[in-house]
RNA sequence: AGAGGGAUGGCAGAGCGGUUUAAUGCGGCGGUCUUGAAAACCGUUGACUGUAACAGGUCCGGGGGUUCGAAUCCCUCUCCCUCUGCCA
């Protein structure tokens, strides 16, 4: 959520960030939203003069009171009674404006960062780096297979097991399957670990209070699966857990930043996001992934971004995998990020690029609702930025693993794998 | 799940209808003293809103109510603790 006071401030630089991201009628609701916001603070300029007036008449009758004049006192009763009507008119109104304010400010996303290029969709996208294996791409053999037979060619991942059990989307890892899922994820948290981020483990169902923090409601509510009898929602990432731990907090200078990395599963309803382009691993409702999360100072969060990236680059050169990085157009930009890159594999036997990780600064947009804050060098209170990125998501780092290994003789695994794994090939 | 108790500043903890502008202690910060440190002593120490700056206003788990006046009384929700039960 973008801090009022800043747009009150920032009036024709936040309709331009808007305009990028492609938000329609900037213009009108920023002018709307100012108009209620001086009309909020003329309700509470008003409505604390008549509090100031109350509570002087209370002190007053206190005393006399006291002092046995209980006629005077009564005469000041009567003013009170004025004052109360007043004061809760105002209150109600201000209550009014407040929530206005707020339903506004929800559904305005967060500006973007001047690197971030004009577009209106993903076609706009900046491709800024690729790897040395992405500049010449592997070239499947007569035969190659798709990851979906893969798995049924090996018996390593069963879509049909996990509908019988579950639904659709939820599949179930057998044997080697299962075992390189839990060595990709020994893997991606040691090198974490190694890179100085502290390991957690949280929870996997937030309540609601964590929920709105990290901006998945009120809007995305219908992305998440719900339960009911505790009202508990189940995580769509470790971002909302890990990040959230950092609700309603002020940080010590000396604690930033905050490195933490945390595996969990994930659970994504995906209504209505299914097509063509999804079979297989490549869109579930369950899968694993490892996040790393980063809380720094406003000064230094664009080099963290920058350290990130190179971090994620770091781990898809030792799988040995192709892959580009893309810095997402204004358009197509996630709602709550200042600046976004995707890292993308190339997935060989799809002939396709498939996300594989999204590394975002959110700067103070999502610090701004979470209250995480932090005292300056001159004792001032401030917010922080956060940023985050997936390092890594299971499911088509799998799909991309099979699918590019893949030779006569089975599926040959990268090195840095086969200790983790216990095994080299498939 | 049942019964009972509780939630106050970074922490501990008093206050239970009107100098609460929330006591006191610890911790933090600054100072005096000291070659330096410790000890002692003195001072200082929350968030939000608002203002050009003051002033003013809000916040004692959340929400609502009673009252001229609520941390204090009432209702309600949430969470925590103790005992009993169940359980990986």
């Amino acid at each position: 959520m973008l801090q009022l006071s800043f747009i009150r401030e920032n009036k024709e630089l936040t309709i331009k960030g808007l305009k990028k991201k492609r938000f329609k009628n900037p213009q009108q609701v920023i002018d709307e939203l100012l108009a209620l916001d001086n009309k909020r603070r003329e309700t509470q300029t008003e409505r604390d003069g008549v509090l100031a007036r109350s509570n002087a008449i209370s002190k007053e009758i206190g005393g006399l009171m006291k002092a046995g004049k209980k006629e005077e006192a009564e005469a000041l009763k009567t003013e009170t009674s004025t004052l109360k009507i007043r004061e809760k008119e105002l209150t109600e109104s201000l209550n009014n404006y407040e929530k206005s304010l707020t339903e506004i400010l929800y559904q305005i996303p967060n500006l973007p960062h001047e690197s971030v290029p004009e577009g209106a969709t993903a076609e706009d996208n900046e491709v800024v780096y690729e790897s040395a294996l992405a500049k010449n791409l592997p070239q499947m053999s007569e035969g190659a297979l798709p990851h979906w037979e893969l798995i049924k060619k090996y018996d390593i991942i069963d879509f049909d097991l996990g509908i019988k059990i579950s639904g659709a989307g939820f599949p179930v890892y057998k044997g080697k399957g299962a075992r390189l899922q839990r060595a990709l994820v020994n893997f991606f948290l040691d090198e974490a670990v190694k890179a100085g981020y502290i390991e957690i483990q949280p929870p996997i169902v937030v309540n609601e209070d964590s929920g709105y923090a990290t901006g998945q409601l009120p809007d995305k509510e219908g992305q998440m699966y719900f339960v009911n009898a505790d009202g508990l929602y189940l995580i769509p990432t470790a971002e909302v857990p890990i990040t959230n731990l950092y609700r309603d907090v002020i940080l010590k200078e000396e604690e930033l930043p905050i490195k933490n990395v945390g595996f969990t599963p994930c659970f994504r309803r995906e209504a209505g996001s299914w097509g063509a382009h999804v079979r297989g691993l490549n869109r579930l409702h369950q899968f694993d992934k490892v996040e790393i999360v980063q809380i720094t100072k406003p000064q230094n969060s664009y080099q963290t971004h920058q350290l990130m990236c190179d971090y994620v680059a770091s781990i898809l050169d030792k799988l040995e995998l192709p892959y580009r990085i893309l810095r997402l157009s204004g358009g197509d930009i996630s709602f709550n990020a200042a600046l976004c890159y995707d890292f993308e594999v190339y997935s060989a036997a799809q002939q396709r690029w498939l996300e594989v990780s999204s590394v975002s600064n959110f700067e103070t947009f999502q610090a701004n609702r979470l209250k995480l804050r932090y005292k300056d060098e001159n004792g001032k209170t401030q917010l922080l930025h956060t940023l985050n990125g997936s390092a890594l998501a299971l499911p088509r780092i799998l799909a991309a693993l099979l699918e590019n290994n893949q030779t006569p003789e089975g599926i040959k695994l990268p090195k840095v794998i086969h200790q983790y794994a216990g095994f080299e090939t498939i």
